[in-house]
DNA sequence: CTCCATGCAAAATATTTGCAATTCA
DNA sequence: TGAATTGCAAATATTTTGCATGGAG
């Protein structure tokens, strides 16, 4: 239950990027502030509908773009696909997800900060973004 | 030029993983041993096509897919998309993209798989797969 | 009242599947 | 020869765009 965050602070980001506050956008926002499981535009979009009736998937998409832009949500990439997202209120995080239940938890790399510095340095890279995703099974899924 | 590696072990690696060789497979496989920027299905169809006429996208989808699958090439999640394959044949690797021209070179990461014991631990996860890919600009798009 | 935002339909992309013809082993 | 492979066409799936209407500020 981790996800399950204040979706006010979201709303407040909206407007302080110039976005306004509407009825979709705040179904959408509660949608992925309170899943634990990376949603995708589709998955967003049927459980955000049964609260706000007359919903098109064409906003979700449109709204999920201005999440990313804003970092309030992160694309999440998985093997099977790379539409997913997840909220990213926190900064930019690690995430580690479970293949079979989708179930994902976050985790610090402080580490790496040193060994992204030695590879930009071999390399003549100047780095602007990383991505460290881990996959496998999730505690509860080992059991089954 | 780092890529541009012989093409004799893929094909070997193909049929002993119970496929045959076929002028379009080793077509793809060409293109895709000897270049050093990432390649999309599409890309991979139209310069694969010059050598081989008559080649289908669909064949080219087909082709990745099992190369995919036997390892020999390996998926790259871009910010722009995630549809693009870089060879892999040295088994899995990290990998540092430009995002300016495309290129892309490989890297070590020995120092993470401590990391990844560390949070599989503390997470009650098993870790079967991880991608870690870096973003930035290349020496030479530095001076432009 | 003025734009921004929405939903619909339709377009544009991207990927997969059915199937007869072909080719490798 | 027999099974795997191919290319085509068509089916799906996914994402984007044009545009008239509606709603936030």
């Amino acid at each position: 239950m981790i996800f399950i965050m204040d979706t006010k602070p979201w709303l407040t980001c909206l407007q302080q990027n110039g976005y306004r506050l509407t009825a979709t956008r705040k179904a959408v926002v509660e949608i992925i502030a309170q899943t634990e499981n990376a949603l995708n535009p589709l998955e967003v979009y049927e459980q955000a509908r049964r609260r706000t009736r007359g919903l098109g998937l064409v906003t979700v998409y449109r709204t999920l773009e201005k999440l990313e832009e804003t970092g309030l949500i992160q694309r999440v990439h998985q093997p099977g696909g790379c539409n997913a997202y997840l909220p990213s209120a926190h900064g930019h995080q690690h995430l580690i997800i479970c293949q079979q239940c989708g179930h994902a938890e976050y985790f610090e790399g402080d580490d790496m900060q040193g060994l992204f510095e030695q590879v930009a340095n071999q390399h003549g890279f100047h780095i602007r973004e990383h991505w460290l995703q881990l996959f496998g099974t999730c505690r509860d899924c080992q059991k089954n």
